[in-house]
DNA sequence: CGTCTTTGACCGGCGC
DNA sequence: GCGCCGGTCAAAGACG
């Protein structure tokens, strides 16, 4: 599990229908080196299974670790965002990080997952099993444009922590999911190279639905929002910053539904969820559509294990 | 009073 | 061994 990537960042662009998948562990620059990444369709074909969708989607449970750092590899891409709004997914699983603290943070991490549960001490916890690769939570990380750091996505979070990133102004926050049980965790920070656009990472999958009492109305904009995409106005949304383009998912699905009998049928239900949601690709999303895609698309996935 | 944020301290991995 | 750094904890305060 060392000669594939490490990571790969799905970048789209809106104004280029192509997709790019950065290997970071390329030095160079990806933008000025056309080279040095692949399309989206050599990452899909190569291995050309669903283990590379998946893993682009930081889905898959049996994908390779990746242990690089998600922003300044973004970030060192030309102009990673493009004007007006675009996403970025980045994949990581398991042992995977995007801090270039691997090791250190499935330690951590699954501690964490322990204690949310026993609260135990943290101190007490020092006995890691060493040998034993702590499994890592899914993850799903996106940029968006948007003038707010925390968006809301449906789930009710609890910030548990702030602290400033190295080589650059803004802090990244730390938040829980509030739900009993629930271990999912997001990462929040604003790039400081574009800082109109803000990085979210979710880790782990909800074990739960939407909480049913929200506050606000986030509730009752989601639901709206799934039946309206990219028309979103309201207390919670008060500009249209909120608006962020989904990467076109049927394009994914073109690739699964061509070779790979195996894989057609997630694609299948993949492209369902998407037509449930009345999803066109390029359409416009609001981000708690992805906060619903971060918790369908796993599940999906995990329907085909 | 319950929930949430803030913030300094702490922990552990990693590189030098 | 030491310092750096990312991640987490938990006390204190704010807020509705």
């Amino acid at each position: 599990m060392s000669d594939q990537p490490r990571d790969l960042v799905y970048y789209h662009d809106p104004f280029h229908d192509q997709q790019r998948f950065f290997s970071p562990n390329s030095s160079t620059n990806m933008a000025a080196d056309p080279s040095s990444y692949m399309s989206f369709t050599d990452c899909v074909h190569g291995s050309s299974d669903y283990g590379s969708l998946a893993s682009a989607f930081d889905l898959s449970p049996f994908q390779q670790p990746l242990s690089t750092d998600q922003k300044p590899k973004l970030e060192s891409a030309d102009p990673p965002v493009t004007p007006n709004s675009s996403v970025v997914l980045s994949s990581s699983t398991e042992a995977g990080d995007d801090e270039a603290n691997n090791s250190k943070k499935s330690d951590k991490q699954a501690k964490g997952a322990e204690e949310d549960v026993g609260e135990s001490s943290k101190k007490v916890s020092k006995a890691k099993k060493k040998g034993e690769k702590k499994e890592k939570e899914p993850r799903f990380a996106f940029m968006t444009k948007s003038e707010i750091d925390h968006l809301e996505d449906g789930y009710r979070w609890r910030k548990y922590g702030q602290k400033a990133v190295k080589n650059s102004p803004y802090p990244r926050s730390y938040y829980r999911c509030t739900t009993q049980k629930c271990t999912v965790k997001k990462r929040v920070e604003r790039s400081f190279q574009d800082p109109s656009t803000v990085i979210t990472t979710y880790e782990g999958t909800h074990n739960h639905h939407l909480p049913s009492t929200l506050r606000g109305n986030v509730a009752g904009m989601f639901q709206h929002s799934m039946l309206n995409p990219g028309h979103m106005a309201g207390p919670g949304f008060p500009n249209q910053d909120f608006l962020v383009q989904m990467p076109p998912m049927n394009h994914i699905y073109n690739y699964g539904s061509g070779s790979n009998a195996p894989n057609s049928s997630i694609f299948q239900q993949l492209q369902q969820q998407q037509n449930n949601l009345n999803l066109n690709q390029h359409q416009q999303l609001q981000l708690s559509d992805y906060g619903l895609l971060q918790d369908i698309v796993p599940s999906i996935i995990k329907n085909h294990e």
